[in-house]
DNA sequence: GGGGAATTCTAGCGGGTGTTAGAATTTTCG
DNA sequence: CGAAAATTCTAACACCCGCTAGAATTCCCC
């Protein structure tokens, strides 16, 4: 009994998914010919992979338990390891592709920007697409940054170094617009910076899409951080 | 074997613990006369709670053993049964406690200001206070906000009353700055006040005291929520 | 359709979990 | 001091965990 749980029939995995990232490490134990694996394969490992972030995500690394993940990807607790070495190494995937797609995200949208964008835009544009890549179908980069704390030192460290490039992207969104004279010119721009992601990942705990359009809520979400809360002093009157 | 932890002594709880708070639930089970218990128990429960506090925290509430905290504690794992019900009341009084803490810190700041400040000072004194009490000897409150997305449902709709008055309080500090004209008129206040509850509880994660005096940082970290990140556009050069 | 590889399941191991009963110890106080 | 009450410890229970070996099944392709 407590098996076959309904689910309502989970519509596997609607996510985007980025081609090129996401490396996948062709595990080494596959009893395989020289060539890689057949796509069959490839379908449930994503779906594992679909369900542990989910699952992660909503019940942290220490809580979520192998057979949570089987039943939430429709098969039993030991297939799991034909396809990941340890539970470890699935959190380790899932907190990678999750970082993988946000990092993606934002230099897209960076790119796709006119060049003479000023720094201060740029900044705008980024934080609409982390808070993007966070909510819109985001289980992989939710989960990442909601249970990276949880994770054990090893994944951790193992982890750190794609972390640190994407924090680096910020770091340096921030002082291009400190260079080009559009910052407050004694704000700390590290305290700022995590400021920011603690903002902005924070509203993957409240965020309800049914209470307005998600594009209005990162472009006020922006607005926020750029410009905080108080009025400026000597300017006209609000309008209406 | 693998009892004996030296752990460098503990120097058991430096907390300043306000003395009204903590609402201690009387547990029924004790075999007594009609008096409450003596004070030795009293402080053996304080170590016990403040070892649950510490490694929650550390490690999540699923990541915690029973054990870990009776190693911290100085006894032994089913003594705690002594003291609490159940790892999930545990939890549920290190949570209460740490909601209790800040909320009495902030509402002590804003009591000691003189009746004339300014709803946007109020503000940026409350958003001092709620950093204080989490980063400075704050376990319960920064265990708080750190775990309670682990807690189990029911522990979570048990202290969610307290989590609402304390947001309630800062919702209303916003009100009012808000209808003193001092907010930029069209922000949203509710993204606003959840911005704010990210930027603050995720400094726990990153502050490091050895990197300058929390004084500043408190006062940073406010002028950041406040005033945002861009330079005013119509005002004096900066200094220097 | 049949054969061999690829994938999944079954069943269980060793260990650690929260929890409890009752014995052993410490504290309290006449 | 000594007895009763308060506190802690010991030992075990039932259960669930991550993980594995090998049997059972499914898939793929000629």
């Amino acid at each position: 009994m407590s098996e076959e749980h309904p689910t309502t029939t989970n519509p596997s995995s609607p996510d985007p998914e980025p081609p090129d990232l996401a490396a996948r490490p062709a595990r080494g134990s596959r009893p395989g010919n020289g060539a890689d694996a057949g796509p069959k394969s490839e379908r449930t490992r994503q779906r594992i992979l679909d369900a542990a972030a989910r699952t992660f995500r909503d019940k942290g690394f220490a809580g979520t338990t192998l057979n949570d993940i089987a039943v939430a990807a429709r098969l039993r607790a030991g297939s799991i390891y034909y396809h990941f070495d340890s539970k470890e190494r699935l959190l380790e995937e899932v907190l990678d592709i999750g970082i993988a797609r946000v990092s993606a995200a934002v230099k897209r949208a960076l790119e796709a920007l006119p060049p003479e964008t000023s720094p201060s835009d740029r900044i705008r544009t980024g934080i609409e697409a982390h808070l993007r890549s966070l909510l819109y179908l985001g289980e992989y980069t939710s989960a990442s940054f909601r249970i990276f704390g949880q994770a054990p030192p090893d994944v951790r460290t193992r982890i750190l170094s794609r972390r640190r490039a994407y924090a680096d992207d910020w770091r340096r969104m921030l002082q291009e617009a400190r260079a080009a004279g559009e910052l407050h010119p004694e704000r700390d721009l590290a305290l700022a910076r995590m400021s920011l992601f603690g903002a902005l990942n924070w509203s993957v705990e409240w965020y309800d899409p049914e209470k307005g359009s998600l594009d209005d809520f990162v472009r006020e979400a922006a607005e926020t951080f750029l410009h905080g809360i108080v009025a400026p002093p000597n300017e006209a009157a609000p309008v209406a």
